[in-house]
DNA sequence: TCCTTATATTTATAAATTACAATATACGTA
DNA sequence: TACGTATATTGTAATTTATAAATATAAGGA
């Protein structure tokens, strides 16, 4: 049960569903994220922390940066399950789909050597 | 996602997330749903209505008794797979085991006229 | 080693959630 | 209509959650 409610607490905010929906592009940094978000990076931060603390992300290091994607299939059958009808969910979403439409144009070393 | 987000948030509460279990097994009434989670009847009130507003559950009044089972499929995409999916998990949770078991033994009227 | 940069953690505060008690509403019956 | 019972709503305190600001950590390069 704690693990399930874990996973759904985590998709209970709209910016975490929405790194989610990002992720599905492709693999990004915090700073990517911080600026199709919009948001502190600190907030950035924590909410990375839930979604990896409900196995719905993994993350490694790249030097200076940290990698984030979501969580392959065999961690978690709760997680896996949710990520998979994502997939299928809130494309239509209006900011989704706006957001989504940038991926392509954010670059971590523009964003990061300003 | 106003929609995802509300059956998110009705499913990150683990008595909610018990009652959907309890009414897997059949109709159940507030009088008895109280009994099984022992919670105060406001409490089972408002965390009924919550599940109602993610459209997870139906109700309909029968006299004096108010009958609440799992909503229909056709209603919301979101909610009916969550309630597909949660068919399969959480049965061997101990609260949610040791709860459906005594399902049998509770009865509307017992319960109200004492 | 020192400096810079990307990310993580801590702290403080505001907003949301949960519980129970008290009260209100809806229905059946006399 | 008046009364009793099952459920719903409201008020309030305790707990949890989200955010930003400040600070700390980790990695690469001079």
């Amino acid at each position: 049960m704690r693990n399930f409610i874990r996973v759904m607490k985590a998709l209970s905010d709209p910016n975490r569903v929405l790194i989610l929906k990002l992720l599905e592009q492709r693999v990004l940094c915090v700073c990517e994220l911080r600026e199709l978000l919009g948001l502190a990076q600190p907030t950035v931060s924590r909410h990375l922390k839930v979604l990896e603390e409900a196995r719905l992300i993994d993350f490694s290091r790249d030097g200076l940066w940290v990698n984030y994607r979501l969580a392959g299939k065999s961690d978690n059958p709760c997680a896996a399950a949710m990520l998979d009808h994502l997939k299928q969910w809130l494309d239509d979403d209006p900011r989704v789909a706006g957001t989504v439409e940038q991926v392509p144009f954010v670059n971590r070393e523009n964003i990061c050597n300003r």
